[in-house]
DNA sequence: CGCAGGGTTGAGCGCTCTCAATATAAGTGG
DNA sequence: CCACTTATATTGAGAGCGCTCAACCCTGCG
């Protein structure tokens, strides 16, 4: 199921029309580029890369080189300690841009597939060059970097402020939204990262994570087994946050 | 004490000429650029602004419209929940960037003067102008974007994976070096924010993070007073980090 | 001098971690 | 296809780190 569901109706047939190669949502979608503009931006694409479950799209350090939009798969980056401890910084998926914290050296963390995954790759060179022409462009790649760091800010609120209850109805809220926004089912999906991984990601122990995910169960706010996950009670879940003295 | 120590020897002439009246360093320094390109850079400097402690430069939510250096001064930007609860997702000093976060449309965080602070504003739509003439200057604002994503991914570890002690080990460090860049010693300074502020950047309570001050002090590594710190032992501090089993 | 904001310190609790055992699923090779 | 191995999850018991609540102290300022 790589087919987008568009859910900007008005931009839907653009959509197809620059995108249907290459998930480029995120740079092109709600820009107002005119159908030659359009045609640059799908002609960013440099190449298709696959990637093996388990492989890494790239490793902190390595020389930055291009940007990634995921065109079908599931991905974690992660930052490694000194001690080889993971932090994990993010999951992504399909549609989702990769590799920016690269912008302007090396790469800072590492990103590693979770399932067989394709990638598009966007050299950063060429990247440059388009948006120098395309201010609209510019100014989109620029709103892109600009949401990692909101994005990374609402991490450091949860890992700074939440406790761990409300860190899991966060993740869960938030993986919901995005399945929706992409088509699938908001209420019923399968978890391509372990226990462990999740639990890396919200500052939580493994352990913490599974036993979270039986209270959720218990209480009624979703069903889990294993790596699949089902959930019951979205406003449930969202009053785990309201809950917050 | 605004005049600046330059670490780069070679660019410092430059420096000199370019960001004179304001400290520009996170975007001309590093960069490749041509005594013309210079001068356009510092005519990126609309206007300065003086905020007395307290104030907000700007609020989240309000709209987007400029960058700002800090020429002189102490800022805090931070997040607020729905309840009213704030994160502090960083500390910015004297010739540091801030408001990258609004890019594409309002503000995400807010940004409070914790002294009295003069910034030079730099509005975004002459920025998007003269970094697309200038290539080396669009590099180096994607670098800088780049950078703070890798700053808050740090953060993220440190909220993530760190205990208390190495949390506030890790912040004494990256303020003595970020004092120790911009010439001031690294060894003593005055920290212009509240236990409670520390202890909600780094996702600890405000008695927490006195309670380790003292510690640090009984310890030898470093001496407080109140918002005076003097580091007695940097080595010593680092070896608080190592110490991650 | 008195007040207010910020800082320190203590006592006790509770959330999350640690350690450990068991269960379940997913591979792997014969 | 099955026995075996390995990765991943679940669950329990107990400990410890950081939090909560509370009292007191320090400093600057009207």
């Amino acid at each position: 199921m790589n087919s987008v569901t568009a859910i900007h109706p008005a931009a839907a047939s653009k959509f197809e029309v620059t995108c249907s190669s290459c998930n480029l949502r995120e740079l092109c979608l709600p820009a107002g580029l005119c159908d030659e503009d359009l045609q640059r931006v799908e002609n960013l694409v440099y190449a298709r890369r696959r990637v093996k479950r388990g492989e890494a799209l790239y490793q902190a350090g390595g020389e930055f080189s291009a940007v990634y939009a995921i065109r079908s798969g599931f991905f974690k980056t992660s930052l490694l300690d000194n001690d080889g401890r993971e932090q994990v910084t993010g999951f992504f998926m399909n549609g989702e841009l990769l590799g920016m914290d690269g912008i302007g050296g090396a790469y800072h963390g590492t990103a590693i597939s979770l399932e067989d995954s394709e990638v598009c790759i966007l050299p950063y060179a060429l990247i440059e060059d388009v948006s120098r022409d395309i201010p609209a462009l510019q100014r989109r790649l620029h709103a892109v970097l600009a949401r990692e760091i909101a994005r990374d800010h609402g991490i450091m609120m949860l890992l700074g402020s939440m406790r761990a209850e409300e860190r899991l109805a966060t993740f869960l809220l938030n993986l919901s939204k995005r399945f929706l926004r992409r088509g699938y089912s908001s209420t019923e999906f399968h978890l391509r990262m372990t226990r462990d991984e999740i639990g890396s990601h919200l500052g939580l122990k493994l352990e913490t994570v599974s036993r979270l995910f039986s209270a959720f169960q218990k209480e009624g706010l979703i069903e889990v087994q294993q790596k699949h996950v089902r959930i019951l009670d979205i406003a449930g879940l969202e009053r785990v946050l309201a809950a917050r003295r």
